[in-house]
RNA sequence: UCCCCGAUAGCUCAAUGGUAGAGCGAGCGGCUGUUAACCGCUAGGUUCUAGGUUCGAGUCCUAGUCGGGGAGCCA
């Protein structure tokens, strides 16, 4: 029968035709045996395609059944010839009989199942990413990875259908004016040998490098470097996906971003994925709207296209996975400013119905704990939250019109959501050329950088607005997954970068 | 980077300063259309590393490494 019979993933087996003769092929998770009707192996095969295994019941009258099959442990890999059937319990399975034309062939044994690192059993996530490169065959790490590519493909699908480009931002940047967190150097300079003070075969940097792009006249210390010039990995695809804006219209990246931060928790990577859209003629509203649009896309899509993995997740890792996702994608989103959030938590700290551990006070960033009371226990659903003082927010943000000089604010939006607190973080951009200029010196900021970030404003410009989210904490949410490392396949973060 | 906790069998964890244990997993056998299977037997250890205290250290002390939780920073 081998040759004869269609070559079959485990989902389709699962929801196909009683009396199909089929191929399987894929990795052992179980093996039970029986030695009723002269002998009999239940084998769970899983092969990615869907949370579920599948089970195969293998007769004994298999030739090579003492010899292989009953051998057979976690983590082998096989195929098998079988027919589909109905499970007595319900579903399907695949029956493998010699006398139904049914043959197991084993591709690769597991060489000492003693110490194989996936038993069938429950293992702690922490010792499973000391095994990143076999985690994924436990049921959650598939069930991980499918969630992952799933939020992936709606993400383009959403902005794809709206109209907008994926743009490509760079990896690699030169320019000194992203300006979030510490960042990782890109060189080809022989640092280790000249700071060691060994010969050196390679070009070396010299003794005193004083960053970027200071005094005129001084000789470049990064003359010899690969790009001429002090490169990084980039933060933010932002500035690069907003000159893209003012041509296409409506834009987004998607891809990694890099912070050389030296935080180790459970929400922080120094390896990431983001998703930065950019509208052009758009508000901050616009801006608020997309993004609140763009999470029920995400959220109805998977609870609709991996109902089996999110079902495991609201089983064993967060109870209200799937119901929490199913109320955001029926709510409006409520909108209110900053300093209106702020009189209710001050209002709910006055009349003693909550206590904070740290102050609220006009000006002062939001803690963790102040957005969650105001999504998960004051409005109980999601929050838009505007126009934060300036001070607070970065330089690109746009100043609000008609504001009191000591209380300017800008056109920013965070959406809240319970359960986790901030989940998007975005704004109105600074279309206007003086204010602009007046705020990167405001800051401090080194003004020659930002040379071609400028000429957006002086060739064309126009009002638009984006947001970030970052892709692991969305996974994070979606999951219920408590660490951020177990929701990225290869986690990158100080001192870990194995695999 | 700061604070707290931890590191013992393949995994999860016990062990008053005095002979290193269990459950799961694994191997073998039994039973069974099984599916968190069940029953019996067996094997499995440089107690994270380096010092120190002690007659004696898995246990106490110091330093380091790694891991977890929290904080800061943020996405």
């Amino acid at each position: 029968m081998a040759g004869s019979t269609v070559w079959k993933r485990v989902d389709e087996v699962l929801t196909g035709t009683v009396g199909e003769a089929v191929t399987v092929k894929g990795w052992v998770r179980t093996r039970r045996d029986s030695k009723a009707e002269g002998g009999l192996s239940f084998v769970a095969l899983h092969d990615g395609s869907c949370f579920d295994a599948v089970q195969l019941v293998v007769k004994g009258d298999l030739p090579n059944y003492a010899a292989e099959v009953a051998k057979l442990t976690t983590g082998c890999s096989i195929e098998a010839d079988g027919v589909i059937v109905q499970n007595p319990k319900g579903g399907r399975e695949i029956a493998v009989e010699a006398g139904r034309g049914g043959a197991v062939r084993v591709i690769g044994w597991v060489e000492d199942p003693d110490t194989y690192p996936i038993q069938p059993k429950p293992h702690s996530f922490e010792y499973l990413r000391e095994v990143a490169h076999l985690r994924v065959r436990t049921n959650t790490f598939g069930a991980i990875a499918r969630v992952r590519h799933c939020l992936a493909m709606a993400v383009h699908e959403f902005f794809h259908r709206r109209g907008f480009m994926w743009v490509h931002t760079p990896i690699i940047t030169a320019s000194d004016c992203e300006g979030a967190g510490q960042m990782f150097r890109v060189s080809t300079l022989d640092w280790v040998r000249r700071t060691q003070g060994a010969p050196s075969p390679t070009p070396t940097h010299p003794p005193t490098a004083a960053g970027g792009a200071s005094g005129a006249g001084a000789a470049n210390p990064f003359a010899e470097d690969f790009f001429g010039k002090e490169a990084h990995l980039t933060v933010s695809g932002q500035l690069n996906v907003e000159t893209y804006c003012m041509a296409l219209s409506r834009v987004y990246t998607f891809g990694p971003t890099f912070r050389a931060e030296n935080s180790n928790t459970s929400r922080h990577l120094a390896e990431f994925w983001m998703i930065e859209p950019e509208i052009a003629f758009a508000d901050l509203a616009a801006d608020a709207s997309l993004a609140e649009a763009m999470l029920k896309h995400l959220f109805a899509t998977v609870l609709r296209e991996r109902a089996d993995d999110m079902k495991f997740f609201a089983e064993r890792i967060e109870k209200t996975a799937v119901e929490r996702l199913a109320k955001i994608v029926e709510q409006p989103f409520l909108r209110l400013t900053y300093t209106e959030g702020v009189k209710i938590l001050e209002e709910a700290i006055r009349t003693g119905k909550k206590k904070f551990e740290f102050p609220v006070k006009w000006g002062t960033d939001l803690q963790s704990e102040h957005e969650r009371f105001l999504t998960e226990e004051h409005f109980k659903r999601p929050v838009i939250l505007t126009n934060y003082p300036k001070q607070i927010k970065a330089f690109y943000m746009r100043l609000d019109d008609g504001c009191e000089p000591e209380r300017q604010t800008v056109a920013a939006m965070d959406i809240l959501v319970p359960g986790i607190g901030e989940i998007v973080g975005g704004s109105q951009r600074e279309e206007r050329l003086d204010k602009l200029d007046e705020r990167i010196r405001e800051m401090g900021l080194p003004i020659k950088e930002y040379w071609w970030y400028r000429d957006l404003r002086r060739y064309g410009t126009v009002p638009h607005a984006g947001f970030g989210l970052g892709f692991e904490r969305l996974i994070q949410f979606v999951t219920g997954m408590q660490n951020i490392r177990d929701v990225i396949p290869f986690p990158r973060a100080p001192k870990q970068a194995e695999f």
